[in-house]
Formats: C-alpha cells, sequence, structure tokens
DNA sequence: GAATCACCCCAAAGCGCTTTGGATATCGCT
DNA sequence: AGCGATATCCAAAGCGCTTTGGGGTGATTC
C-alpha cells in the first residue's frame, strides 16, 4: 500500500492525505480521521526512503564502532548502550544503523555515511586521547554526539560522559581510608580516554596522600578476565604486593578476584578490591548486596542520554552542543575492608 | 555531490555516468575510467535513499534483537554476532539496521519495517519454541534466516545452529567416560530453542547411561555469573551433590567456578565442569590452554555466515532455503578430571 | 555508395513521498 | 447581492537515482 493507493482508496488527493498523517493543520479534523483509520486499516506506514528524499531527512543515526583489527574485540558495553540509545530513537521514530569498522576504514566509513546521505548525525564509541574523529565529522557536517570525551579536542562538541578522573579518585581515596597504602590500578588501554582519565584520578589521590605513583602497580590491557586475573597474580606475588586493587571492569574484576582466591586470600579480608561497574545486564554486580565495592554507573542510561542529545543537537542545530557529566555512585559491597596489619 | 552536478562536471549524461559507474557494458572503457576517478575524486556515491526508491531495493538488512522487558538483559552474545554479520554485509554494501524491541511490540516491528519498506530481509535472534516470528515473516513475505533454530515451525526456512543437542551429549557422554555419574546440567532458559535441545542432548546421554535425569540436578535460567553462582553453590551442597557440571555459557561458568572455589573444592580435582563456549572476543576461554573444558563455537563465525546465507536468499529467491549446522567442537582444558572417588 | 551493425551515449519517465502555489466552496458581513 | 476571508482540497514539481527506448556516429559489408 503506498500514498497513492491509499488516497485513491479514499477518494483524496495524496497531498491531503499525506497532511492528514504529517498532523498539518490545512485539513478538517473529520477528513483526518478518516484518513488515519484508512492508514491504520492498510497498514499504511510512508516508505522511509521516499519520505528521506522529499524531505533531505534520513531519519537514521548511525553508530559506528571501531573494532582494532589487532584486538578484536567488541566492547562489552556496547550491547547495553546500543539498547538504551535505540529506545530513544525508536520513540522518536529515527532508526538506527550501525557499521562495525576496523580503525583504518574508520574515516571512509564516516565520509561514505555522509556522501550517501545515510545518516542524520552519529554517535562516536570508544574516543580515543586526541581522537581525530570528532574533527572529521565537523568538517564533513555531520551532527555527532561522543560517548566519553576526547581530550585534545579544543572546539565544543555534544558528549556525555561518567567522572572518571573524579571516581576513580574517589575510589582511592576511600581505599586510603580503609589504611590501604599499596594500591594498585587494574586499568583499560590508556590510549582510550576514559583509561586516562581514570589513572588521572588514581594517581591524583595518591599524590594527595604522598604515595609516589608505582609503575609496578599500575597495568593496562584490554579489559578481559584474564588480563585481570593475570595482572592481579603477577602483583600479588611482588615482594611489597598491594593490598588493594582498582580494576576498570567488572569483567576484570572476575579475573582478579579468581587469583585472590587461588593464592589462599579473601576479597575484602586480605585484599580490597574496587571496579568500575557499567551495570550490564548480563553481569550484575552480585544480587542485593553487591559483591564487589563499586563505581556505578550505567552505560544503559548513558545510550538513551545520549541519543537523545544528539536528536535535540539535530533538530536544533543553532544551540550550542549540550555536554553532560554523570557522576558515578560508590557502591560499598563485600570486596573491600579495613588494609591488613602490617608484616 | 550528486549525479547530475557529477555528469555535468564530465559533459556526460546522468544515464552514462551511472551505468559507468554500476558496471553496464554499453560504456565504453575510456569513459567508464574517466567516470570512476572523477566520483573518486570528487567523492561522490550515490544517496541509498535515491538508489532504494529506483531500484526498489533497500541494500539493508534489519535486526530485531528481543528484550524481554521482564529480563531486560541484552544477550551478550549479540556484539560477536553483529560483527561478524557486519562484516558481510559491507563487503556486499548493504546496511544494518538495529531495532531492540520488546517481545511485546515485535510483531509490530516487523510490519513496519515491512511497510516502510526500510529492509530487504531480517536476520531473526534467540528463536525460541514455537518461535511466532517465522510464519509472521513468511506471511509478511520478508526474507529471514533465523540465528538457531525454531522446533515446532514445520515449513522450511533458512537457519544457521551449532548442533546444540549434539554437543551437550558428547559432553555428557565425556564426562561418563571420566567415571562421572552425578552430572549437573546449568542451562539458559528453557524457553530458548538452543537451550531445550541441550537439555535433550544431556539427558539422552544419561539415558543412555541408564543414569535417569535427576531435577535437583538442573536448573535453567538467564546465564549470568550469579545465576551460575547460586545454582552451584546450592547444588554442592546437596548430600548427592554433583561431580560434574555443564554450563550453558562462559560467563555463568566464572560464577560456577567461583562456587567450587569457595567451597575449598579444585574445580578439574574435585568437580568437573564443562561450558559451551561462544568464542566471544571479550571472554576468551583463557589463554593458550584452555580454562575450562568446553564446547566450542564462535558467534562471531556465525555471524558472518548466516548473514551470507540471509543475502543469497534475498538475491536468488527461488532458491530452497539454506541450513548450517554447526558442530562444536570439544576442547578439553583443566577444567575437567576423572570422577573422585565415593565416599 | 548505400545499407547494416556495433558502439556510445542521451532524454525522459518513474520510484513514493513532501510541498508550493493555486483552485473551489463556504461563510460572515455590509 | 456582492465581496473578501476562511476553510478544504488539489495538481504538479521536485528530491536523486535507475532504466527504458531511442538516436547518432563511424566502421564494415556487399
Amino acid at each position: 500500500m503506498n500514498l497513492k493507493e491509499l488516497s485513491q482508496n479514499l477518494g483524496l488527493s495524496q497531498t491531503t492525505v499525506s497532511r492528514a498523517l504529517n498532523g498539518y493543520p490545512e485539513v478538517s479534523p473529520a477528513t483526518r480521521r478518516r484518513v488515519e483509520e484508512a492508514a491504520k486499516a492498510f497498514n499504511y506506514s510512508p516508505s522511509t526512503r521516499a519520505k528521506g528524499l522529499a524531505t533531505g531527512q534520513a531519519l537514521a543515526i548511525g553508530h559506528v564502532i571501531p573494532l582494532s583489527s589487532k584486538h578484536e574485540m567488541v566492547n562489552p558495553i556496547f550491547g547495553d548502550f546500543i539498547a538504551g540509545a535505540g529506545e530513544t530513537y525508536s520513540r522518536h521514530g529515527y532508526e538506527m544503523i550501525l557499521s562495525i569498522v576496523d580503525d583504518a576504514e574508520e574515516r571512509r566509513i564516516y565520509e561514505g555515511l555522509r556522501s550517501r546521505r545515510a545518516v542524520d548525525g552519529v554517535i562516536v564509541h570508544g574516543p580515543r586521547m586526541n581522537d581525530p574523529r570528532i574533527a572529521l565529522l565537523e568538517n564533513l557536517g555531520l551532527p555527532c554526539a561522543v560517548h566519553g570525551r576526547a581530550s585534545g579536542h579544543d572546539r565544543p562538541y555534544t558528549w556525555l560522559d561518567v567522572n572518571n578522573r573524579r571516581a576513580f579518585e574517589r575510589a582511592t581515596d576511600f581505599l586510603f581510608d580503609l589504611g590501604h597504602r599499596r594500591i594498585a590500578l587494574i586499568n583499560g588501554l590508556e590510549l582510550m580516554d576514559f583509561a586516562h582519565r581514570r589513572r588521572d584520578g588514581y594517581t591524583a589521590s595518591l599524590l594527595d596522600h604522598d604515595i609516589p605513583p608505582d609503575p609496578a602497580l599500575m597495568r593496562s590491557g584490554e579489559m578481559t578476565e584474564v588480563f585481570g586475573y593475570h595482572s592481579t597474580r603477577d602483583m600479588l606475588s611482588l615482594r611489597h604486593a598491594p593490598t588493594a586493587i582498582l580494576c576498570s571492569s567488572l569483567i576484570s574484576a572476575l579475573g582478579v578476584r579468581r587469583a585472590i582466591e587461588e593464592r589462599g586470600l579473601v576479597m575484602g579480608r586480605d585484599v580490597s578490591v574496587i571496579t568500575h561497574d557499567d551495570a550490564l545486564s548480563y553481569l550484575q554486580n552480585g544480587g542485593d548486596v553487591p559483591i564487589f565495592t563499586a563505581t556505578r554507573s550505567s552505560v544503559r542510561d548513558a545510550g538513551r542520554a545520549l541519543a537523545q542529545m544528539l536528536l535535540t543537537a539535530i533538530e536544533e542545530p543553532s544551540l550550542a552542543p549540550q555536554t553532560r557529566l554523570l557522576e558515578a555512585e560508590l557502591m560499598v559491597g563485600s570486596s573491600t575492608g579495613p588494609a591488613p596489619k602490617e608484616d
């Protein structure tokens, strides 16, 4: 069923039917109702393509997921973020189009999306330090919204981020308050902006407590369970083993716990652990009582909110870019406790 | 830059330029080269919308991800599957459009995709027992390909599945060979088709060894770490605790391991564990030596292959639906060993 | 030298929608 | 009755592409 058929069926012109359906005032309430009912009855909805052609809008948002050919790892937070963003889109009649792309091709993909007029805007995932994508998108004139931030980009842009620096500073402070002095950091890849900020927060707290950061207690890598395990195992066998560990992801934290328990130690008594928790749906941090003390911020909420910010940026292009900094909450679980007595 | 401008720039008609770009034979090699170079220079690529309008194709595939409002859980395999499928699409010039949808709205979404002519076909994720979606899509005339199978649908359809039944039967056999007799199953939700098949394989092996299935040793639920942990903890405190556990997901298996170790037992010595492993990029089963003995099948490969099957189904509609059954490989890791001596 | 045939290329229609610029009733008023 | 408003509706153009159905040009054939 298309507009033409529908209008013939109703004995009206395409113009009138189109206007009735799109809420224009030049059509009588009676006609409008009649049209709307017919549309429902015939299960008519306008072709996105034709509508897009006519209006110049795509009614679609692009998500470009970078996939480094070296690591080939799909960020586990991605599913939940998308779920949140998708909610917002469907409420506004937008479609979400997805490209999963090797770093090297990213530029080409954005240009393609632009020149094919496939999307009205893009969400930038996984921003790195000095990420060139934001400038690229600016040049292309493609509205974008960044999940995270890209230090080094100076012009304003739309972003939503967790206050990673503060979260990790607070978490470290918390461990100091419990009496810990040797605190380790198991971080994500530090070319990622968020990981960099987390380290900054961590070192700021250390310096604040007159503890010089110790490279032996700082790891950074792809945040897998195995990475958490190996890092922890290695660090626990140091002469000056850490009594507390700060960890960037719940998945790695599972590995951290394993290494601790394998050594016959008890988490929360012998070694304290705080992890960041993205509140992923398939990785709950325990039930009612959180297992891990965690800095927590829902990635799905972030998806919802950032999508909304992008849509307003698209619909209100004159507005200054919105930004939003979410504070992670520190949830105290059973993985932290007072520092064990010194030997 | 659009076709008109490009052709004016070249002093050719739109027809010729379009034909040159689309590989039609009616254009001289010299002209074609000239056109192609200009297209590259001006960074021209045709508007998908206009092209779609003209050809009647959408050049897009829909992925509808069901999200039960009760569980709200995004299946963790989803990211990797999409990554695989995306590779195939981009190689064929297709776009991937994503809807994450509450079960209740699913029907409306498919109808919408159809009547808006937004996609040429869809991938059905997470098929359940007697899943009504396949029949619905058949009626709508929307080509589809199913990741998994839906027992109960009798007409042929395109699917790709792991031989879940066989995988779990073999895994159970393997445990029997090691001398285990009390073997537990920690399964996914059994309204999901794959989980049902896994249980079938498991019980078949039990019966084959004259062991009646014991409901106390069978759990089924959303496959989280916590679910694996609780199930295992409960079952290990039974009077006749299992000596081996079969687990449906690596994430739950991490919980299984935790429960085992928490009890002071050693995995692979006191309790053997076999898990299914979807080879997710962010959840490697150890490094060189797998931690868990596992039935393994890469979800990303599945994505690649199923996308390809769907594309051929779309381009060659006369062909009978392809189907493909992948065998999971049984990878022996350190989580299994001979059954401990009976008390 | 005319007819034929490739070979290249083009003008224009059409895909399904929105939107501009009227056209036609209908109504209130003097 | 006559005139401008107002309320409804419509025909047609245009969005950027593909594709149909020709049309020229030069080389080949008899």
